[in-house]
DNA sequence: TGCCGTGTTTGATCCACGTCAACCCCGGGT
DNA sequence: ACCCGGGGTTGACGTGGATCAAACACGGCA
């Protein structure tokens, strides 16, 4: 779509919003601040985004200047390649920040697509930078949102370098599910936000193989599944099948 | 080795190091300081530690309290789990950092190891933390370096995902390649120091897989290998291999 | 209401890589 | 000089997942 540009800046909302007063701030980066810091982050928010299923939030090859906190919605990030090979890197859910690959070389390495209608608040990057030299605890607690993005990549290495499909699988709904405990949604019963398509690029797999292991899982009694909505019936088993030594 | 730690404490150097004479300079942290700041940055790295072959310079499960600077040699980090699964999550070399991973949970979540016998600087966290709060660019280089980790992360899932096994092996030569090249070493000739199996893990191959598709490349006339001496051949060639579309 | 397009399921077949096993190479110790 | 052991190579064979192909479910729209 030609059009993305063109939304994006009519979706571009100049209204202050307030860290110190959203409901996020748990999960997001203002993590136990004293109020009087609480304040100061607000003046960092400058603006809010909202974006429609399908939007781009920003492109590969875009200059960097913020990263994103979600406040509402679903987000991929992917990266392709000339030869039309494309890898999605990871789902961004309520909470989660987006950008932190365009640092490195004040480009965006990746593309962000929302998959569903989301909002985002974007955060000036040297506005944080800046603040984040002020505000001690800010500072610990971005490192360590970036050292817990290098861990999370560490898992999907491990999780594409090892394991079988089933067990992959099996690992993305848990992951899922212990994400949407998280945010006080049921980690038994949710809807995907992706397709078979999607999830099996983020799992190294074809989506032949992403619905035929939906579908053994369901034959065995570990979740039921109707289309992208899916309840898991046995956690224990889908964990029980992560551990299985290979062959 | 039970004696690793034993090992650790007296290897352990008490000598000030100064990052401002050091020739890394260009590939670590200090990267562009005006003389000034890089005097202070010479309080931060307090210890030296030496490392033989074999040596372990930080456990999965270890408290987090410093990021560790290659002065020289070679180091692997790798995850496991229970079931004894492994995966090599990476190959540091003169001038990279480890240990960013630890930050997020204050604990190592990955072990690192020495392939040869090496050297490194310890730098303290809260140290950094606290020096990056006063230099700006130290700050802004820091944030670059964490950030440039999260974008290879990215280019090894892309491997893992969706190249097929000779694609990944060109691959990772040619980033070895590369990064020799960077230390003014011959991109077209160098000695591997991890083994098949190492380089298996970190490619989600099998060692005779690795040793196969070694043995196509000088078949094909793209490289001469013997055992871990590798000499490249033809650049353009591989790098021709992994932009070929699968099938 | 029926049609169309997109996403999903399922089946049949193929092939890249894993597995198992034998052998080789080379360096170190006696 | 010999043996020994760990890493590396090579071959034969099996298999998990890719590929190709057909049918199906569902939402949107005329």
């Amino acid at each position: 779509m030609s059009t993305d540009a063109a939304t994006a800046r009519l979706t571009f909302e100049v209204v202050k919003t307030a860290c110190s007063n959203c409901n996020l701030r748990e999960l997001c980066l203002p993590i136990g601040l004293p109020p009087a810091d609480l304040r100061r982050l607000d003046e960092l928010v400058s603006t809010r985004r909202r974006l429609k299923r399908g939007d781009h939030l920003y492109r590969a090859g875009q200059e960097f200047e913020s990263i994103y906190a979600v406040r509402s919605g679903f987000f991929k990030t992917d990266v392709l390649i000339e030869d039309g090979r494309d890898q999605v890197t990871g789902f961004q859910m309520t909470g989660e920040l987006l950008g932190l690959d365009g640092i490195s070389s004040e480009v965006h390495t990746c593309n962000a697509i929302a998959l569903e209608d989301s909002e985002v608040c974007a955060i000036p990057f040297s506005h944080l930078e800046s603040l984040s030299r002020q505000i001690h605890t800010l500072q610990h607690h971005f490192h360590k949102v970036m050292s817990r993005e290098i861990v999370r990549d560490h898992g999907v290495m491990m999780l594409l370098g090892t394991m079988r499909a089933e067990e992959r699988l099996a690992a993305f709904l848990l992951n899922l599910s212990q994400r949407f405990k998280a945010r006080g949604y049921s980690p038994a019963e949710f809807n995907l936000r992706m397709s078979r398509d999607e999830i099996g690029s983020y799992l190294g797999l074809k989506l032949e193989t992403v619905s035929r292991a939906f579908s053994r899982f369901q034959e065995d009694g570990l979740l039921a599944v109707h289309q992208r909505k899916v309840r898991i019936l046995n956690t224990a088993g889908l964990r029980k099948l992560m551990s299985h030594q290979r062959g």
